[in-house]
DNA sequence: TGATGATTGTGTAAAAATTAACAATATACC
DNA sequence: GGTATATTGTTAATTTTTACACAATCATCA
């Protein structure tokens, strides 16, 4: 199937966690307007965003909910899985951690890596962390294909070239450091200081 | 003068940063086709986004870095500066707050919150951390109008609910949950899962 | 000093994203 | 069983964002 617009991609990835709340409350039928809600949307903009991924609902009852997240995940989920890697276990690349565990089971973090002799070849929340020379060996042997970046700034550009080089897919940036990538390599970027620059600007007068 | 563009106010942010760094590499002028090439943006959008904040460049010369730092802090910084909380200083809010310190000088972090025993009426990286209780004395006496939150999913609304209470202008919601803020208090809203998951779904076949 | 060429600034066009509008239809109620 | 009504699905309109195109301008160098 072609590819679905980036920001639909988001936000069907926002329901799916609001449809498994609802399920998890015994809710099985949702509205439009009820999922818009919940995200600041419109409920145009649901039934959209459901269009499109060629996802349907009843008139009058709505939306089945655990349907619609069977739809999400068809779309959103490669059916045999993806392998990621963090790379940097500072504060950030933690959190991510343990924000992610055991959340999706079709994203399985296989690895970590990091520089502190504190950290490298121990076990961190389950999973076996490296230093980062062995890159290129872990990633093949357990084919992994998203890196995380949550490593200082002036390690970023290295760290990418080593995943690229690796044949890493994918890659999700979070120095503060833009990088560039070939075009066969997906990337986003998040920087966080933009985000509280943001909300800094509109919230003064 | 009228707001800008929420988009505009991020590059804007993006920009500043890799300015500042030419700064410090001794780099006094910029192309708009440099800034762009370091930000996977055009040159155009470059520009327009200057031309919009009422910056201007010299022909044939380029951007002054120097002045157009300044002139994005003009529109970015409240003269005044703004203080900043971080709820929930886990590994995530810890991260940012490391990330943050000393970066911005109008962005002051002035408190921190946690449960935790262990954290609560300590200094922790020169920042006070105190329990929610305390939350909206701490608000009013540093005249806090920033709530960056990061605490457990099952907390975000109860304390969301509290930093309005209190009197905040902007919240910046890393927590799993949507939240719902009342039309004077700006929300920006980040989820990593989802950035995840878009990597995972454009970097699959 | 004059021609050249690179770069900015911006009106206009194009593309993308969002919203409005409304027909189709299934449910609930009488 | 018939009617009213709420909701979906989708086309069309609108708005927002981005890109194109090119005139204006100024350093540079012959």
């Amino acid at each position: 199937m072609q590819k679905l617009p980036g920001k639909t991609v988001e936000r069907l990835s926002e329901y799916r966690r609001t449809l498994i709340n609802c399920l998890s409350e015994g809710k099985s039928f949702i509205y439009s307007h009820e999922l818009a809600h919940m995200h600041h949307k419109t409920a145009v903009q649901v039934r959209r965003d459901i269009m499109l991924m060629g996802f349907s609902g009843l008139q009058r009852k709505g939306y089945d909910v655990k349907e619609m997240i069977d739809a999400i995940s068809e779309i959103l989920d490669s059916p045999e899985g993806q392998n990621v890697a963090i790379i940097g276990i500072g504060h950030l690349g933690t959190a991510i951690l343990h924000y992610f565990k055991g959340k999706r089971a079709k994203l399985n973090i296989q690895a970590l890596f990091d520089t502190d002799p504190q950290k490298i070849d121990r076990i961190i929340d389950g999973i076996p962390c490296y230093h980062p020379e062995k890159l290129d060996d872990i990633v093949h042997k357990y084919r992994i294909n998203i890196g995380i970046l949550t490593v200082p700034p002036e390690k970023a550009k290295e760290l990418k070239d080593q995943l690229i080089q690796a044949g890493i897919r994918g890659i999700l940036n979070f120095t503060t450091v833009p990088l560039k990538v070939p075009d066969h390599v997906y990337l986003e970027e998040y920087d966080m200081i933009t985000s509280i620059e943001k909300v800094a600007y509109f919230s003064g007068k």
